[in-house]
DNA sequence: GTTAGTCAAGACTAAAATGGTCGGAGATCT
DNA sequence: AGATCTCCGACCATTTTAGTCTTGACTAAC
């Protein structure tokens, strides 16, 4: 459970992809185009165009058009959290679906629901773990993630 | 994104309830039947049944058949971790969905991927999260969640 | 100016997951 | 034994997702 779709996926891939491209030693400031991308990293290409533009509109990425063209990053990568690039392709973080929905179905035991708070704290950490993550992370070939401690008690104070 | 379907919820609202009512002062060991939970939720009968189905299947709660029959928690709530109960109901943590794909669709990429590792990662961290709150800590009204440090950086050690 | 290469935007189809519904099997009590 | 109450497993409808296709607009090179 909890998969994230195919298309954060791809966007990741992506954005990892053209990290490494323009921070690599000598082709600084390159500008890779989608078909590069999808070859790349054996994705369909019209799909990775729809998840790049969403990504352009979020400014995420910077698009240049004509020959040539393509897109570039537009942040530095340290900059560019896994949040935000999850939340541009597939909308806000919601585990209980309890909190973005404004108008319609306001889930009819929202009143007294029991398990609403907790949850929401969840949501809050996991949050909190998805932000603390950014596309540097994802671009030097070793592994190297933040959290480490915490093996089975952990979290609490 | 990033959230749990219908059914997780209605599961995990259901064990909150059972708990609630199983250790509250007077009745203790009480069995609920599947419509009571439901009515006093107001979630539909028939589907909170099936989830009921899978959490019994994995041994969550216990059934008893017949008049007067119904459920009750096969453990103490705080042995029940959401994890377990999220994992009985939607199968196995899979955010990357590269991992407990066996048999068909490798995910091409799976060679030279640079996003993997890092969100095992970030699987990882959830699991352990999920896995270190439990029933108990839904059922006090208070929500008394683990989870409180580590507000921007954190995390790491 | 022309042309070719690029992004941008939308409609469309197919497949899967989800949410929800049905009648039947088993056990308990009278 | 019979009636009744329960769980159980198969079934269908809807939504979401993944993927494809077409069209158009923009830019840079020639
Ligand atoms: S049930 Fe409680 S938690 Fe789940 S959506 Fe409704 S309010 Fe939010
Ligand atoms: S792309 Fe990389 S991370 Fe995403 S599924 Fe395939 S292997 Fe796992």
């Amino acid at each position: 459970m909890l998969k994230l779709s195919k298309k954060a996926d791809y966007a990741l891939m992506a954005l990892q992809y053209m990290g490494s491209v323009q921070f690599s030693d000598l082709t600084r400031a390159r500008v890779v185009n989608t078909k590069e991308i999808a070859e790349e990293n054996n994705i369909p290409v019209e799909l990775l165009a729809k998840v790049l533009q969403a990504l352009a509109k979020q400014e995420i990425i910077e698009s240049h058009n004509g020959p040539k063209g393509g897109y570039i990053l537009g942040h530095e990568p340290r900059d560019i959290t896994i949040a935000k690039v999850l939340e541009a392709i597939e909308g806000p973080l919601g585990i209980a679906d309890c909190y973005h929905e404004n108008d319609h179905s306001p889930c009819e035991q929202l009143e007294h629901c029991n398990i609403r708070t907790p949850l929401l704290k969840v949501q809050e950490s996991i949050y909190q773990l998805l932000s603390s993550m950014t596309i540097e992370d994802m671009m030097s070939g070793q592994p190297l993630i933040i959290v480490e401690s915490r093996k089975t008690e952990g979290v609490n104070s």
